[in-house]
Formats: C-alpha cells, structure tokens, sequence
DNA sequence: TATTGTTATACTCTATAACTATA
DNA sequence: TATAGTTATAGAGTATAACAATA
C-alpha cells in the first residue's frame, strides 16, 4: 500500500550513517536509563547478563568483549554494591561464578524494564506494521553479523 | 513480493531488545575501526564532527553531549596527537574554535570511510530494497527521537 | 603446561566544583 | 552578572603484563 515502489529515503544520510545515529542515541539511552539507577552502562549490562542465570568469568569475558583484568574490576564494583557475588564453582576451584543477589536482581529487572519502555517509546509513532518490518530487517543484519562475521569465524 | 503481508518475526526478541544488540554491535565496531587508527571512539567521533569545519567547545558540548571539563580533557588528548588545534575566535576573546590540522583531517576521514565501509558489510547482505526500506525506517525513529522527545523540548 | 582469575600499572573518559578571563 | 573555558579532583572503564593457584 506504500503508493511507490522503493522511493529512495527523503533525508538521505546512507544507511551506514543512519545507523551510526541510532546507535549513539541508544547508547545515550543506556545512560540515561542508569543513572537513574546509580548504574553505569557496563554496570547495567553486566547485570542484564546474569538475568538468566549465574555465568562463570571467562564465559561473561566473551559475552561483554572484555579482557579478564578488565572484567575482575567491574564485577569488583557491583560486588561492593551489593549487586553481585562471587560464588565458588562446584568442580574447579579456580572458577568462580558470578550471581544476582535479590538486590542486584531486582536492579537488572528495573533497569531492563525501564530501558525497554524507553526504546519502545522511540519506536511508538511507527505503525505496527512498520515496527516488524524494522525488527524482521534488524533481526537479519544482527543474524549476519553474529553468525557469518569473519571476525566470528576466526575466533 | 514478501507472500505473507506481516509475519511476526523468526526470532522474536522484540523491537527494543533488537536495537539494543544492533546498537551494541556496532558500538563495537567504532571501537575495533578506531583501533586500526589508534584512536577512541570518543575521539574519532570528536575528528568526525570537525569535518565539516571548525566548531566552538561550548557548540562541541552539545554535539557530543559532555560537559565542558570533560570535553577539555578530550580536546587536550587529541591536541597533543596533533589532530587538533584550538584557535582564537574573532570576536570573541573568550572563546575558542577547535580545528582539524591536516593530519587530524586525515584521521578523519579515514576512520570515517573504514567505519562506513564496515557498516556498509554488514548490511550488504540485505537486498537494495530491504536497505532502503531499513534506512527509511532508521530515519523515522531518529526523527521523532531527535525532533519530538520532551526532553528535547524541554531542553 | 594450560587455564582461571587477580594484582599492578597506566591511560582514557566523565562529572562536579571551584576558578580565571572576558562579555 | 553571565558566559567561555580551564584546573583540580575523584571515580569508572579498559588494556597489558606479571603473577598465583589449580587443572
């Protein structure tokens, strides 16, 4: 029902450029969003990461890209707070995994929830219609960059 | 052409969930293409925003959003790498201009192609339709966000 | 020897508060 | 007084290198 066919995008910054913007403003988002809750972003995404369940430090240094001192010193932050803890892995003893206590649980859903309200307010004055179509094309380009990067493949 | 009119998404993470990981990746990406330049997002962002010409601090801490001490330090880091040079603004004896010098434009615009490039491959594999159809609807949301949040009004 | 994680160190980034110089 | 910008300070985030403990 869109009159043309593929009418080219009225202020045309490039794609690439388009979405060099989306993500500085969801970045801001993720800023914003913690601050309310005294968190930093990192702080915030590593709680968000440990939602689902306890995760080990090396498995968490894959999931945020960080070196392992990098890491010892986030988790070192929201340990002191109280958000987390270090707990003793049940075969290694050298491994620890890092767990939400009920106040860092109960911070990582606030957070979350709060910055999903957020982005879907962004996205509100789209139509439905639309809003799919964004998740379908972003999905793709999420599932080609995840899945068939050679960075990825190299590692 | 797409058979079904609006089928929900394979994987349905959700919009706003989508757009946190796509802003992530490509947070990342400025990361990793500013390694290949020796230069922080933050600054490569700072040398992108002078391409188009010489900009005043307190214009620049709008730009990126900083406050004035930060954005200090940030122009005295890239100033002392010679990417940068602050210069007297006509009338204003208070003032300041930050400007490129010809090795910072260089910067400059390298990191800015490589970036593009990257961001550019990794939607390459979308048909010319889909991209359009993405970086229109990129475009919307940015537009609302940018033109119509009440924060911005209220600003 | 390899892996898990920490410590030491050095830098960048950021904000708040106090300050200087000019308008 | 108000604005443009810097300085002082403190804390977060990050990486590299060296280390300890365990596998």
């Amino acid at each position: 029902m869109t009159g043309t066919t593929t009418p080219p995008p009225a202020t045309d910054l490039g794609l690439a450029e388009s979405l060099v913007r989306l993500a500085s403003l969801v970045q801001r988002t993720f800023v914003e969003v913690g601050r309310r809750y005294d968190l930093t972003a990192q702080q915030a995404t590593l709680l968000c990461r440990l939602a689902e369940g306890p995760v080990g430090m090396t498995e968490l240094t894959r999931m945020l890209h960080l070196e392992k001192s990098s890491l010892t010193g986030l988790v070192d932050r929201v340990e002191r707070r109280g958000l987390v803890a270090r707990t003793p892995h049940s075969c290694d003893r050298r491994a620890h995994l890092v767990v939400l206590t009920p106040q860092g649980a109960r911070a990582a859903t606030d957070y979350h929830d709060d910055l999903i309200a957020r982005l879907d307010t962004m996205t509100c004055e789209l139509p439905p219609d639309d809003r799919d179509r964004l998740e379908r094309l972003v999905a793709q380009v999420l599932a080609g960059a995840t899945g068939c990067t050679s960075a990825e493949r190299a590692e």
